[in-house]
DNA sequence: GGGTCTTCTCAGGCGGCGCTCATCTGGTCC
DNA sequence: GGACCAGATGAGCGCCGCCTGAGAAGACCC
């Protein structure tokens, strides 16, 4: 804990950034913020991040010309590059100056967290997860789960909402928590998506009528236990 | 807990009670003010807040004899203590006294934002926390109790309720206080809602014939005690 | 273009939960 | 012992938070 990995992120909109060090602090990153390029990398010199987390569009020193003063700098960090859906043009850009992976905004926040840890990963150590809880097996790589040796299938939403479950079992977490680890982080307005991939979710957790393990607790979100 | 963080600041000078008060205000704390460390006890006795900041030179009890009292009275409460730049000497008698951290006078008001964050963060529930009193056992994250055993389910209400206990074991909580940080009531309509709670948790805690946790104290309110 | 899979919206339904109310109980004071 | 009042109790009601089933829209594949 004394040494947690840090991460610098660098982004003007502050909602993004909110949004996005509130996940990673939750995960248990210890997350820097900057407001601009320069910030960034001033920031980046004095806390020597392990990873940089670089919006391309920023005024004054934009991400490429960030990307490329911290290459000549210290070769060693690793850096993941956001860009608008319409700047994919910036993408090869991005990677050619130096970036090591790029997302596409807007993005929902495991998504994130999937290129944060496998840019992590490659810079360190390598692991096939597999989660436990209860009789339920889940396959981090394969993307299935499994209960009383049945597979279980999962399509991409359903598999990040039982991910955060699983990464936090016993713990109610709100709906809120969920809506922004789950969904799009720029997510605004009433809807019952959350409801209706709970269900999905039990149907093909008890589909041989075993016993739930995602119980809803009212007026305040959901929690995986026995 | 479900209102509000509340945050009591005692000085005996009332500028800067104000920019403190109508900061943390801004950023949605309730925040209750003393001028006096006299007072400053009193309001602590009666608004139960979370976090307390408090001058150290102040005419009559001072800042560090009002740390003492708070300890003493069994407050789980985090202490913020404000200095002036030559009672250098007081920090470590703060500290040591009990204050959990300090800040030297003139200071910005960012700078006493980020203390009260960071005092909040530590202090109020390091993740996994689970709080116990006799043979009753309180989970925050999970939401629910236990008690020779048994599991206890417990509703939103009840939750805040007895967490309200559990926090100030031993402590008689008058009904105001109870319902202004349960209810956030200003207590004006009569109601018996607070105890028709107490009934209900009774109910739960004491189901299989354990011992009375929840008492009354007639005229008073109620204490959580063995 | 048709078929399939996935994500999400929408309308309707149901029951838990928060709360009120009327009545009962017991402690306290004279 | 009787009167009074704070609190306890049981019943019940209405709202809204969550569940459910259906289907529209979009992505992808052949």
């Amino acid at each position: 804990m004394s040494d947690a990995t840090r991460i610098l992120v660098v982004d003007d909109d502050p909602k993004i950034r909110t949004v996005v060090r509130r996940g990673l602090a939750y995960e248990g990153y210890r997350v820097v913020e900057a407001a601009s390029g320069e910030e960034g990398l001033e920031k980046a010199r004095e806390h020597l991040p392990d990873l940089v987390i670089l919006d391309v569009m920023m005024p004054g020193i934009d991400g490429l010309e960030v990307t490329r003063r911290l290459r000549a700098a210290r070769g060693e960090v690793a850096i993941l590059m956001l860009t608008a859906r319409d700047e994919i043009k910036d993408r090869v850009e991005g990677l050619e100056t130096g970036a090591d992976d790029y997302l596409v905004k807007p993005f929902n926040f495991e998504e994130l967290l999937a290129r944060v840890r496998a840019l992590l990963r490659r810079h360190a150590t390598p692991a096939g997860e597999i989660l436990r809880f209860a009789d339920l097996e889940f396959d981090v790589d394969a993307r299935e789960a499994h209960r009383s040796g049945r597979q279980i299938e999962l399509t991409t939403t359903e598999y990040n909402l039982l991910l955060l479950f699983m990464r936090h079992p016993r713990k109610v977490l709100t709906r809120d928590v969920i809506m922004e680890h789950v969904w799009a982080y720029d997510f605004e307005g009433e809807s019952n998506v959350l409801e209706v991939y709970v269900r999905y979710l039990r149907g093909k957790l008890e589909a041989a009528g075993e016993a739930r393990l995602l119980h809803t607790v009212r007026g305040a979100g959901y929690v995986l236990k026995e």
